[in-house]
RNA sequence: UGCCCGAUAGUAUAAAGGUAGUACAACGGUUUUUGGUACCGUUUGUCUAGGUUCGAAUCCUGGUCGGGCAACCA
């Protein structure tokens, strides 16, 4: 199929399944619980499992695991089922676990008949005592011997609520001295009296994962079924299950799950986060969500790109962070407008410009194939400079602004600085210069040479806006494997927060799901917090900093 | 102390018994009206001990190290 690039080991079996007539068809599917929010680590299972049939056709459904009616909630169905939109996937059915409640209801009777199921009254304390530990045997429960209609009576008076959560439970009768802990005569059925977010009160027990999901699959004829590592002793129980119950025959294939440096990736950690305060919510511009990663200006290319490059293996991971961020990097190189902000301002005053101001035209993406268009830029005597761009005594190699030293303004002029002014601490606070009137963008006759260029927004016309530079979370790279808590960890420097930066007007009419690059900055994009008065941006990620990082 | 996974440059990922390659990172250079981009180059690797073989990252055995397994969660 394809010769070029080699295959996963996932894909190495499908070929193998496709090309030997094993099936036809390769059917795969998405299965989270709609129990909070999509992130990059779920974003590899889906590019995994609809990139697979996207390659090798077939189709993929997206099925809602909603086995747990006390987690979950339809909000969390309606995040994701975007999140999966926006990262550029369809799905053939969109499926919930709780569609098949009455199958799988079925199926535990059929196990039952077959005196493969029973009903323990014991406690959960009783259970997991009797179950034994990895090295020891468990021992078998008093109620395991009881007969098949004695069972199918207790299992129906379960599923009419005739007894309170906890009471009893129904269990597969496997082996309680099996080397696989799960296969100690799992839990398969528990009584739940909860509301269930699309079933309501019609069921008051509720399947376990493991007597649902395989069962599911089968029903849905999956052909590969692909989860993450932790499920591989999961699926001697998986196989169990199908043989017993005689249905098609899903097969479950793990992969290592992701995990990227200067992050949390857990559920529950991301939820602490949202809990007590340490993000604004599940979509903060610093989580790891897909939701999180869009607002802060990540696009759905990038992320499956980033997924294409991580591959898909067996063995345990930590992806860098830079490779996320190169990632973005080069999407947003093809198609952001570059565009000019100043965070920390100096002004500069040109001493010899005598005219009010003038209009500049400015390019706005010569790496984008179509250059991305033109754009007017206003040019005045007094301008808003970076105060990082001047040096009163020009370190090795400074290629910017100093005394008595020249500089280009980015589609404008060359200027020399001619003076500056201090104020009573020491700070500089206006920085003098005058221009070059032949040295104009395009049109240069000055035949000057410089080595720097520099960005700059005319103060008469500058617009303002906040903007907020988004840095790691965490100080650390495995924040879970450090010693102590994770938030023991959490960057007290994740965001800086520029309340009055001076933004070109072009920048007025920014709009949101679109990337700039702030020149000689980083990559910026709108945040949801604007408001027609006041603009919010996010700094995606930074540009690569030869010289800052020179100096460390 | 049981069972199950896994182990290739700093990080990932290829090489189906026959040249250890690619990307990111790092470092150096060229180009540049972004110290960006682009382009070129450099450094760094098969966990270990045996065995099979003309030949082993790959197959076999032992060891070491890492991970998972004892929720009425998924």
């Amino acid at each position: 199929m394809s010769e070029e690039r080699s295959l996963n080991f996932i894909e190495e079996i499908i070929e193998n399944d496709l090309n030997s007539g094993k099936y036809k068809t390769l059917i795969t599917r998405f299965p989270p619980e709609p129990n909070g929010y999509l992130h990059i680590g779920h974003a590899k299972a889906i590019c995994l499992n609809f990139g697979l049939t996207k390659k090798y056709g077939g189709y993929t459904n997206l099925r809602f695991d909603d086995t747990n009616p006390v987690t979950e909630k339809t909000e969390y169905v309606d995040s994701q089922q975007a999140d999966i939109k926006w990262l550029g996937f369809e799905w053939k059915n969109e499926l919930y676990t709780s569609d098949y409640f009455e199958t799988l209801y079925q199926f535990a009777v059929k196990l039952i008949q077959d005196g493969l199921a029973y009903v323990d009254h014991s406690t959960a304390e009783e259970i997991a005592q009797a179950k034994g530990t990895p090295t020891e045997p468990g021992k078998d429960s008093i109620y395991r011997s009881r007969s098949i209609e004695e069972n199918l009576d207790l299992f129906t008076r379960m599923k009419n609520g005739e007894f309170p959560d906890g009471a009893c439970i129904l269990r597969a009768k496997i082996d309680m001295a099996h080397t696989n802990m799960l296969m100690r005569d799992p839990i398969i059925y528990r009584i739940k009296h909860a509301d269930h977010h699309r079933t309501g009160s019609t069921w008051c027990i509720y399947p376990m994962y493991d007597f649902a999901h395989g069962q599911s699959d089968s029903i849905e004829s999956i052909t590969h079924s692909l989860c993450t590592l932790e499920y591989v002793s999961h699926r001697e129980l998986y196989d169990w299950f199908i043989e017993k119950l005689e249905i098609f025959p899903s097969h479950q294939y793990e992969f290592a799950r992701l995990n990227l440096t200067y992050t949390v990736m857990s559920k529950r950690k991301l939820l602490q986060l949202v809990n007590e305060g340490h993000v604004s919510g599940w979509n903060d511009p610093r989580m790891p969500t897909i939701s999180g990663l869009r607002r802060r200006g990540y696009t759905a290319a990038s992320i499956r790109e980033f997924c294409e490059r991580i591959g898909i293996a067996k063995r345990e991971n930590l992806i860098e962070l830079s490779l996320l961020e190169f990632c973005v990097r080069e999407d947003l190189n093809k198609t952001a407008n570059r565009v000019m902000a100043v965070m920390d301002p100096i002004k500069m005053i040109i001493t010899n410009y005598n005219q009010d101001s003038e209009i500049l035209i400015g390019e706005n993406n010569p790496e984008a194939e179509d250059k991305g268009g033109q754009r007017e830029i206003p040019f005045s005597k007094e301008l808003w400079i970076e105060r990082e761009d001047f040096m009163e005594e020009p370190a090795k190699k400074w290629f910017r602004l100093a005394p008595g030293a020249m500089v280009r303004l980015k589609f404008a002029y060359i200027v020399k600085c001619e003076d500056f002014k201090k104020d009573e601490n020491g700070n500089i606070t206006e920085i003098y210069c005058t221009y070059f009137p032949d040295s104009k963008s395009g049109e240069d006759t000055s035949g000057i040479n410089v080595k720097g260029t520099i960005h700059w927004v005319s103060a008469m016309h500058a617009k303002t806006a906040e903007i907020r530079n988004y840095d790691r979370l965490f100080t650390v790279e495995s924040p879970d494997s450090e010693e102590g808590d994770f938030k023991d960890y959490l960057n007290p420097d994740s965001v800086e927060v520029i309340e009055n930066a001076y933004i070109e007007p072009y920048l007025a009419e920014a709009n949101a799901e679109t990337g700039y690059q702030f020149i000689r900055k980083g990559y910026y994009t709108l945040d949801s917090d604007s408001t027609a008065e006041k603009l919010v941006f996010n700094r995606t990620v930074s540009l690569k900093d030869a010289w800052a990082k020179g100096k460390k």
